[in-house]
DNA sequence: GTCTATATCAAGATAGAC
DNA sequence: GTCTATCTTGATATAGAC
């Protein structure tokens, strides 16, 4: 479950420098994804790598590609399940939990969707559609849901003994309750 | 509508800084955000805004905790109601749009709650509980729903061509079958 | 209450040599 | 493919004079 989507269109030492990036992501957070602190784990210096990469952005649009990639995965498994909503769910919150920063990534600012891995997002958010009975307003306020608790409790927002299991269930029961 | 709240133990002088603050966030959004800008709104230098407020995070926790009024304040009148719900949901998103940063604000990262106005985080989630039978799972789960649907449409994540009243209408009526 | 001067730090990115 | 040197920009914050 470590199994990193590949980018393809990147070259062999481009696609070293983002696995390196995606480390220092998951490890040390959005502070620590520099330029420099890329080049240093790769003992290299920072310019080196606008020779592989032509931005920063390029960076993180990979990291990006990867996260949609490992979640498209994720949910396709889950949609086989007896429950595919809860099991969806379950592995919603699962890979924010596992990657954090990367979730924030992906979901916290506007996509450049012209510069991501073409098709990925839709891989994604395909899933969520067939589990909601393919109503697109179902999909859409399920994924609001759950984007919703995920993030909420990533910020510490919900009170230390909020029970955030039953919130989940109190939420999926009310979209399961109106499935066409 | 546009009645900001007040910071009380703020000195006059604090106010005005914040005041500013409040308008630059506004209109230019976080990137303009700084000592700088607020100071040369108000004619003065940076540093001199340190002789009325400690720190940045003291600018930015004083804009938090008037958030949070203005929430509570709507939320409150939007309790009066046939359908407190909705009107809850209407109000939140408006607050939302007419506010776009000052939201992520409030919203994208966890709060120093010990350095805000004791009781409006409070006072403002009050009336999403009262509105969901004082059940605090559905509270929570139609708070995650709102916020979902909030900030990924203010992240540019839905479809161009979504129909997002229509989604808002589907969580909601999801929530409101079971209300208790 | 405001000023100037400064410390400190960090970032993304480019030019041009090797 | 990597280097050094540098540009450019920006931030928060402090010291001490007026």
């Amino acid at each position: 479950m470590t199994g990193m989507a590949s980018s393809p269109d990147l070259s062999p030492r481009a696609q070293e420098i983002v696995a390196v990036a995606r480390q220092l992501l998951d490890e040390e957070g959005p502070g620590a994804l520099s330029m420099r602190r890329v080049a240093e784990r790769l003992g290299i210096r920072a310019p080196s790598i606008y020779k592989h990469l032509p931005d920063k952005q390029a960076v993180e649009n990979a990291l990006i590609s990867a996260g949609f990639e490992e979640q498209a995965a994720a949910f396709e498994q889950a949609l086989e399940s007896d429950d595919p909503l809860g099991a969806i769910a379950v592995a919603y919150r699962r890979f924010a939990k596992e990657h954090p920063h990367l979730y924030r990534l992906m979901t916290e600012r506007p996509l450049q969707r012209e510069r991501l891995t073409p098709g990925a997002e839709a891989r994604a958010a395909a899933p969520v559609r067939r589990a909601t009975g393919d109503d697109p307003d179902a999909a859409r306020a399920a994924w609001a849901f759950a984007h919703g608790m995920t993030i909420l409790e990533l910020n510490g927002r919900f009170p230390p003994d909020a029970d955030l299991d039953a919130a989940w269930r109190r939420g999926l029961d009310a979209f399961r309750s109106h499935a066409t």
